[in-house]
DNA sequence: TTGTACGCGTTATCAC
DNA sequence: GTGATAACGCGTACAA
């Protein structure tokens, strides 16, 4: 029983290099990551030959409670899954490992009062940034708990980046969802189409909110008839439930839908083929995003392109340049595909 | 200048959270999180009342460095933005919470260098658990650097889990990926196609090989000629310039594409739409996953359902019962669609 | 340039 | 039941 033990043998501290290079504790911790360069070099040399031989491995809370912050950055989505934040979390990702940082990711899963949960035990990781995409705080209460949350945390140092939800007090990275629904509907009133529905998400939902009113408000300004409205979920699923309800109604003149996201307008597209209805032929269909799928698609998914991947990268810039309260918005831009066939004037 | 000074105020302490409660500190951290109950009601309430009233929360990185233990979860995968990876995350993302952990999530973008690098300075998190998602570890040294370097991490006390990479001595959650590349191919021949083209990718990349290896050797049971194999990304613009290049090289006698994953597949039939050939019709395509967007496309993906939020799931629950090196393996199942139609007998 | 010693916020081990 | 106090692993004055 001399040495062979390789029982849960805990890794080694600093303490252990330090020994292993035959100097003092502090001398090892500055040999490392020393701000200051006051070390001999024959002595980093030694006390890094001693940390690449112990393969040690600075503990993180010890360094992030020494030095009394820590390298994390908080991300919290609506649902990790969901294409659309998963292209806005890989921004985030790439960001934050490129400036050394980690990510720490939490789900609020579309509910306001588990996001503003997960807010207040996310202030337990004492994180340097909290990143909040695709949140739903327009309930009452619970978004000034969470603003208060938001503000305490920032109080304390932190920095609160927001994609995608404008009108709060902090840092957002927003895209130009109303010009681009308004966008949309020009695009579509130049195609012929007169008479819309619209599939949208519940008002609570900011951005299908911002995407339904510029989409209502531009075909308004056209003088055009107020379009088919059915609120659905923010999902696939909701899409597919929004379309079969527009089919069993029968959609008398409806001749195309605008559906405020991608998935939903994939759904869509879905559903009705399922039921007959031959998407680009006997209905247009529109969507928001341009996710990838838009594309694979049949007929190919007339969309506006939103940069996600970008606004994660944004909203990490943003973090880190540690401006205030300013925001960047992100342009989009329509993109026409055969979902939208040019309509032959009635 | 008395009291209403808000700058940089830090957060509230559990010092803080004992002189407002009128205990000690001991009394308050037993009160707050204590395994052991020996404290009188009165305080416990007192101490509760404080934390409240001063929106405390523990630090978590003092708690881990107090008790040698984090609570964090530490993640890898290939991409987020992939369909497949984000759905494993959403699993692991889940059970996580579920448990009242934390995730921490770093991406390796397909490199295997990345990857080691990555769970080397991840050693730095001390976390619970690290799971590796789609790693891509065959090639010589590297792999041989992170077996050690996991093998020295679970030494320590952590649990390592693999998701889909098996032959590592470590607990794994795998899916029959030979078996249901088998099981897909008796079904295509079973339909009446023959002459087949495989796209694969890099056999380094372990479930690519395994889907390709129990296709070919269903192939070869059934005294079929080899087919036609096309290596690529294992990515959508792999598949896509797959089918590129067979359309290229004009595809002779092949009746029927399988592609070892959803992605690469439905690229592939975009590509070949781009090129005039329609899948289903003229060529038949076949995936392996059946992610949500094989319901979407025109036909219908044929797929191997596999249940990959489930797999985050398992490799979670694996790695909570502290199992040794045990594993499960997720059975699939074939799903016959439309881009794979019977063939009329030749 | 280097080492000693203290502090970070928390838990755990003691006495009381 | 409670309160000092010593850890935990590290950074960093301060002194040498």
């Amino acid at each position: 029983m001399a040495d062979g033990s390789t029982v849960p043998s805990s890794p080694p501290t600093l303490h252990d290099v330090a020994r292993e290079a035959g100097v003092s504790i502090a001398t090892a911790s500055r040999a490392l990551n020393g701000s200051s360069r006051n070390v001999r070099s024959e002595n980093v040399s030694r006390v890094r030959a001693a940390a690449a031989k112990l393969n040690y491995e600075p503990h993180l809370s010890a360094q992030a409670i020494a030095r009394g912050s820590t390298r994390t950055v908080a991300l919290v989505v609506r649902d990790v899954a969901d294409p659309y934040f998963s292209a806005i979390a890989a921004g985030v990702v790439q960001a934050t490992e490129e400036a050394g940082l980690i990510v720490t990711m939490a789900v609020a899963d579309g509910s306001p009062e588990r996001e503003l949960e997960i807010v207040r035990t996310l202030r337990g990781q004492r994180p340097r940034v909290i990143i909040l995409a695709g949140s739903r705080i327009e309930g009452a209460g619970v978004r000034d708990a969470l603003v208060e949350e938001l503000a305490e945390y920032r109080t304390a140092g932190g920095r609160v980046v927001l994609i995608s939800q404008r009108d709060l007090p902090f840092a957002t990275v927003t895209v130009d969802n109303r010009g681009g629904a308004a966008e949309l509907a020009r695009a579509l009133l130049g195609l012929g189409y007169r008479r819309f529905a619209v599939f949208h998400a519940a008002p609570e939902i900011r951005t299908s909110r911002d995407r339904y009113e510029g989409f209502l408000a531009e075909l308004a300004a056209a003088g055009m008839p107020e379009p088919l409205a059915i609120e659905t979920g923010f999902t696939r699923a909701g899409g597919y439930e929004a379309a079969r309800r527009l089919v069993d109604r029968g959609f008398e003149d409806v001749e195309a839908v605008f559906a405020v996201n991608d998935v939903m307008a994939i759904g869509a597209m879905t559903a009705f083929r399922d039921a007959g209805v031959m998407p680009g032929t006997d209905i247009a269909v529109a969507g928001f995003d341009d996710i990838e799928p838009a594309l694979d698609v049949l007929p190919p998914l007339t969309s506006v392109a939103v940069p996600l991947r970008e606004a994660g990268l944004s909203a990490m810039r943003l973090a880190l340049s540690d401006g205030g309260e300013a925001g960047v918005r992100h342009p989009v831009g329509v993109v026409l595909r055969d979902s939208t066939p040019p309509r032959r004037s009635a």
